[in-house]
DNA sequence: ACCAATTGGTTCGATCGTACAACCATGCAT
DNA sequence: ATGCATGGTTGTACGATCGAACCAATTGGT
């Protein structure tokens, strides 16, 4: 690793653990909607909603998230009434799940929700900077999917 | 809003959620060093080791992190003995934290492992596209910080 | 000088987010 | 058939964080 190369490694590293404070991604809980949603559920509702019924492993493999912490993800969410499980003909052992009516509307009143934070954090940037800034995350996030063991080595931004 | 801001918002949103996702930032322990450190641990000596003594409150401030948060991930660092609690003379609520020696040695190895991880991930990126990256994630934190509430209405990136 | 409000910390209780291991059922392949 | 692989569930353990209640030292007013 040349001089160059460490110290870009380090911008990266501040700017990235910068942002996760700044924007308050550290923090779990709470959600800017009406009903307080934690975040993994907005997060899980949201892909169902996105794409259709899916099963649970690949719900898993979206969110990248166990098989266990997925399963337990969902019953809260069927607890809630936003999800449900369903059978299909088929494999008996896949277990589909899909967004009920008051799941929609929740995802909807989400997507507002988070936009409307989104959109904030915007307008703090100057609006010819915009594009550069999503392109750059959109390198970042291929990047990222690149690394060989991106789950497995996780938890860097601080340690 | 108009049509084009939501698009860019929606579009901040998927990156950021994305990245978070691809980069294993949502699974809150782990590091990549001998001994496993907790990330909040690792952020805590970082910021030790780079500025000196501080104030649990600054601390805590520096972390974004409520006071009492900032009390127990001290307790944890100074069991690990990382850390020390120091009086001073002058305001005698103060509590001040430094390093140890010990402490000082994993932060230094913190650093070198967190320096690969993200040395890594930008190897996955073209070599003319870094500089551009880095400058957009320095924007993008400057965003975050001028907003207003961003610890308060925090966690949208999946609510 | 005194009392009230403020500030820095600690402790308690709660919730969220996640992983790994052990386990069961179903399906597939030899 | 028998044995391995796959999808899920449950139990256990940890990490991360907050808010409220509380105490001690400080500071500002009157």
């Amino acid at each position: 690793m040349s001089d160059d190369d460490l110290e870009q490694a380090l911008a990266l590293q501040g700017r990235i653990s910068a942002f996760v404070r700044a924007f308050g991604l550290h923090q779990p809980d709470r959600t800017p909607c009406g009903t307080p949603v934690p975040t993994s559920e907005a997060h899980a509702v949201g892909e169902l909603d996105r794409d259709g019924p899916l099963t649970q492993s690949v719900l898993g493999e979206r969110l990248r998230l166990e098989k266990s912490t997925v399963s337990r993800l969902v019953s809260q969410l069927t607890a809630r009434g936003w999800v449900q499980r369903a059978e299909r003909a088929g494999d008996a052992r896949l277990v589909w799940l899909e967004l009920t009516s008051e799941g929609r509307r929740a995802a909807g009143e989400l997507a507002v929700a988070r936009a409307a934070r989104f959109a904030d954090l915007l307008r703090n940037i100057p609006a010819e900077q915009r594009p550069a800034v999503i392109a750059a995350l959109t390198t970042l996030v291929h990047a990222a999917n690149r690394q060989p063991s991106a789950a497995a080595v996780s938890g860097a931004a601080g340690g």
